[in-house]
DNA sequence: TTGACAAGTGACCTTTCGTTCACTATAATG
DNA sequence: CATTATAGTGAACGAAAGGTCACTTGTCAA
C-alpha cells in the first residue's frame, strides 16, 4: 500500500535524521534501510525536503494530540509520594521510548536551521512541560499539598532540572540508570522544599 | 603567517559548524569566508575531519583553562543580592558572547556523533555548572546565607533551569530579553526559597 | 480480457563534495 | 645571489549526493 510505505519512509527518516541530522542523511541509505532503491522513495515524496516537512508535520500533529490539549493533562496527585511516582513513570517512559528519544534528538539537531523545529523544541523541552506542571502544582496547592507559591515558577523549577537529565540520557544512554536515580532524588528534594506540612 | 591562518580557519570552522553542523558545512564556503580558495586550507589541515578535531582540541583546552581549575571558581557572594548580581552577570555574558554561543551550538549539534563533543557537552551544560555552584552554595551556607542543605542538589536545582534559559536564547535569540528577566526572577525565587533568614 | 494505475527498478544526469597536485609568488636563509 | 620553505592558486579527479525517467510488475475495476 502507498500509505504504508509513505509512513515507513517517515519512520526511517526519523531514525536517520535523529542519528545523522538532516544534512548527514542521504536518500540512498534511507531507501536501503527499507529494502528498496532510492528512486522508489521519490514515488512517495518529491524530495528530501518534502520528507523532512512531512516528518515535522507528523511530529507537530503527534505533539498536539498527546500534549497539546487540556484533556491530556495528568491527574493531580493526592500526595507528595504520588507526585514522585507520577514523575518517575513519565520520565521512565520518555527516556526509554525509542520514538520519543529520536524525536527529541531530531529537534535538538535541527533547532537552529528550521523554524518549525525550533518552535517545537521550545514547546517540547520547556514551555510544554511548564504548562503541564503548572496545572499539576496549582491542583496540589488547592489540595494543600504544596506551599502557596507561584505555580508557574515552581513548574519551571521542577521541570527544567528533570529535562536536563532527560537530555543527558539522550546524550549518554549509559548514564540512564544514574540519571533516573537523580530524578527521583530531585523530586523528593522538591517535595521536601515546597511540600506543605499538614498538621 | 601559518599560525594566523590556521587559527582563522578554526574560527571560520566554529562559525560554520555551529550554524550548519559538521555534515552541513563544506570546505568551499569555509575557505571563501576567509578569502581564499578551498585548496588553500589543505595547506594547513589535511582534511575536514582534521579541522574538526583541532577545533575540538581548542574547545576542550579553552574549557579547561577557563572553567576546569579550582582557581577559576567564582567568589562566594556576601549576600543573596550578590548571588543574583553574579548570576545575571555570568548569564548576560554567556548569552551575548558570540564565541561561547557558537561553542554551545556546536556541542549541541555534534553531541550524538562525536564522543568528545558528547563529553564536553555534559560538562558544559550540566556537571561543570553544578560543580561551580556547589562551591558557591557551600560557601554561602558557611556564611549563613543559605539554609543548610545538600549543596550539590541545590546547585543542580539552581543551574539546570538557568541552563535551560540559556539554551532558549541560543535557539530563539529574539527571546533573550525575556529570558534574562526570567533568570533574574528565578534567581530571586531561589533565594526566597533557600535563603537563611538572619535574625 | 483489457486498460489504467500505483509501486518499484535500474540506468543515468547534474551538481557538489572532499581531496590532490603541479604550479606561482613571496619572503626568509645560506 | 641562489636556494629553499611556505602560503596560496586553479584545474582536475573520483566519489557521492539529490533527482529524473523509461520501463516492468502486480492489482483491480470496467
Amino acid at each position: 500500500m502507498a500509505n504504508d510505505t509513505k509512513e515507513r519512509i517517515l519512520a526511517a527518516a526519523l531514525e536517520m535524521f535523529s542519528q545523522y541530522g538532516y544534512a548527514g542523511t542521504n536518500i540512498r541509505e534511507l531507501s536501503a534501510s527499507l529494502g528498496l532503491v532510492k528512486s522508489g522513495v521519490y514515488k512517495h515524496y518529491e524530495s528530501k525536503e518534502a520528507i523532512w516537512n512531512a516528518l515535522l508535520d507528523q511530529m507537530i500533529a503527534y505533539y498536539g494530540e498527546h500534549f497539546g490539549s487540556a484533556e491530556r493533562l495528568p491527574p493531580v496527585p493526592d500526595s507528595p509520594e504520588e507526585l514522585v511516582q507520577m514523575t518517575m513513570q513519565m520520565v521512565n517512559f520518555t527516556v526509554h521510548d525509542e520514538r520519543i528519544i529520536m524525536t527529541r534528538k531530531v529537534l535538538t539537531l535541527e533547532q537552529y536551521r528550521d523554524a518549525r523545529a525550533r518552535e517545537l523544541a521550545t514547546k517540547h523541552f520547556l514551555t510544554g512541560l511548564i504548562d503541564m506542571f503548572t496545572h499539576v502544582f496549582t491542583g496540589m496547592m488547592d489540595k494543600g499539598l504544596l506551599r502557596r507559591d507561584d505555580p508557574v515558577m515552581l513548574a519551571f523549577a521542577y521541570t527544567a532540572p528533570i529535562s536536563a537529565l532527560i537530555h543527558l540520557c539522550d546524550r549518554e544512554p549509559a548514564k540512564t540508570g544514574e540519571a533516573m536515580r537523580q530524578v527521583e532524588a530531585f523530586s523528593r528534594h522538591f517535595i521536601k522544599t515546597y511540600g506543605e506540612d499538614i498538621r
